[in-house]
DNA sequence: ATGACGGATCTAATCCGA
């Protein structure tokens, strides 16, 4: 049997619902995990992503910022909307799929961005995104009940071929060696596997996100590896292919993030 | 190379993203 699985930060779901229509209908991943909703729960678009057969939803919105939500083929029991460092903002949802009677437990994180200057000392938005990354480690990959998977925007890039450029980005947020040390340390502590890594090893490189700020992110392809999907050790044996659908930045009023879809055998 | 962009919000100028 097989099993798909697919991330986006999709930068406002109300904005983006066709490019989110349009994914689903060509990939028809079973679950999709969405990011950066930026919506209350009562506003996320659940009757138009339930026609298309995304019937089972687990959404943690809020107003204006954040926000993430997992659409599924199978249905889901929610296993938690959890907080980090204190703050309550909707940066996380878990949930229990049940995949033709075989339970996948799935993890929907949006780390935080971090603000501009890379010192937790007189950043805050820094010092919070350290806590968050330190504070992930509460969620282990080992899962007595069920394969566990982890995957969402994690905003950090944590490997040399994650940029276009290890030596310029040095010094900015998302690939500082404080960042990507914790965040590195945090996966391996915690148990999971890499998978985008597992299946396509340094030194090819690998992005998932693409500044709007660029005048052609095509030709200048100064991408990061933003995006992630992590897997408990043993479901990482099943992993029968992954795809960073880069085509997606290019669609109609597009993301700055491309989804990321899994599949598995199993 | 921190921006030339693009979201949301008390729809106007401000905060936020990475």
């Amino acid at each position: 049997m097989s099993f798909s699985v697919a991330t986006w930060n999709i930068n406002s779901v109300r904005l983006r619902r066709p490019i989110v229509e349009r994914l689903l209908l060509e990939q028809a991943p079973d679950i999709l995990c969405l990011q950066e909703i930026k919506c209350r729960d009562e506003e996320f678009p659940a009757g138009a992503f339930a026609a298309l057969g995304y019937r089972h939803q687990a959404i943690n919105g809020q107003k204006a910022y954040h926000g993430v939500a997992i659409l599924s083929r199978f249905p889901l029991t929610v296993t938690g909307k959890e907080t980090f460092c204190g703050i309550d903002e909707a940066r996380h949802v878990s949930a229990l799929a049940d995949v033709k009677g075989r339970p996948v437990h799935i993890h929907n994180f949006y780390v935080p961005a971090g603000g501009d200057e890379p010192d937790p000392d007189t950043n805050p938005k820094f010092r919070h995104k350290l806590d968050f990354v330190a504070e992930m480690r509460r969620i282990r990959a080992e899962r007595p009940d069920a394969p566990n998977l982890l995957l969402g925007d994690l905003n950090i890039a944590p490997l040399e071929h994650d940029v276009w450029s290890h030596r310029q980005l040095l010094d900015v947020v998302s690939h500082t060696p404080v960042e990507t040390g914790s965040f590195e340390a945090m996966r391996q502590d915690a148990g999971w596997v890499d998978l985008m890594r597992r299946h396509a090893p340094e030194p090819a490189k690998l992005y998932t996100w693409w500044s709007y700020r660029a005048q052609d992110w095509q030709a200048s392809n100064r991408g990061r590896r933003l995006d992630h999907v992590w897997s408990s050790p043993g479901f990482a044996e099943r992993l029968a292919g992954i795809e960073i659908l880069a085509e997606a930045r290019g669609w109609e009023k597009p993301s700055d993030h491309v989804p990321v879809i899994a599949r598995f055998d199993f």
